[in-house]
DNA sequence: GTTACTTCCGTAGTTAAGTACGGAGTCAAG
DNA sequence: CTTGACTCCGTACTTAACTACGGAAGTAAC
């Protein structure tokens, strides 16, 4: 059914997905895809199906799950579990949101430093550096 | 004049600096701290320079210097090399912006998801989990 | 029907930044 | 002078997500 075309061994759907083939092999033994059964003495072969299911792994990983979370989305497949799916997704949307707080923090730390070093016509001593002796980075009095 | 009261035992610099003393001792062997010399058959003691030296390490850290970069801006600690330090850190600064503009597309595909997964009535199939099937994050298309 | 590429499989190595462990030596208190 | 805590040192383990290796067996091309 799903197989009209189960051609591909695990090489041609490593460049089909664009994955390392030893990816493949990995996700595998992670349970994050199924191995198709391997006919006696055989080799294994893949299809569209395996296609998109690395492609779901890899969409999810750009979004900052880890491979973990992504077995957790995975057991929600079928698309029946709105509520659980939704959950796991605000989770991570509240992770990244502290991510980004925390490097725009990171940002304006950096760019006073940057700026102030700039500002000093005659290089005595780098306030720069200076600032990186004076302890937590939201801590350091910008004009105090 | 450094060592007024070169006093404390790594155990007391570790309290000081609140950090770990296993990661004192894997500093020393990343040549990030120096360790002071042993008196023959003695324990090693330490003082406020080198509790102002993991100070400094773990501020950069903050910043999100790597140890290997923090390494370098060792090497310009005495201040005389504002080009070079300023180069440096203009470079992270230029990484932490990369960084936040993928979390916001990325914050963006998120909570698209969950507010379309919430504007379903009933749930028949999840759109979040159909979206992970659809590939890439900057390229599936917001309405059009 | 042999050469050259793949697959298969288990195991081991990589990176970053630590953390833990085991055994010997040292130090302060009682 | 004996505990008990701490230091010293080398080595090994940890986490996450791969990536590489070695050797046997399958497969495609010529
Ligand atoms: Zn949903
Ligand atoms: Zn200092
Ligand atoms: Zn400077
Ligand atoms: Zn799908």
């Amino acid at each position: 059914m799903l197989d009209k075309a189960n051609s591909l061994t695990i090489g041609g759907l490593a460049k089909a997905a664009n994955v390392n083939v030893e990816t493949i092999r990995y996700y595998q033994r992670r349970g994050l895809i199924t191995e198709p059964k391997r006919p006696p003495g055989g080799i294994r072969r893949y299809g569209s199906a395996d296609i998109d299911r690395l492609t779901f792994v890899k969409t999810a990983q750009q979004l900052g799950f880890s491979l973990d979370e992504i077995s957790d989305l995975l057991r929600l497949e079928d698309g029946t579990h709105c509520e659980e799916a939704s959950a796991l997704a605000e989770h991570k949307l509240k992770d990244v949101r502290e991510k980004i707080e925390r490097l725009v923090k990171i940002e304006k730390a950096l760019s006073e430093m940057v700026s102030q070093c700039h500002a000093q016509p005659d290089n005595i001593a780098c306030p720069l550096i200076a600032s990186l002796h004076e302890g937590g980075i939201g801590t350091r009095g910008q004009k105090g």
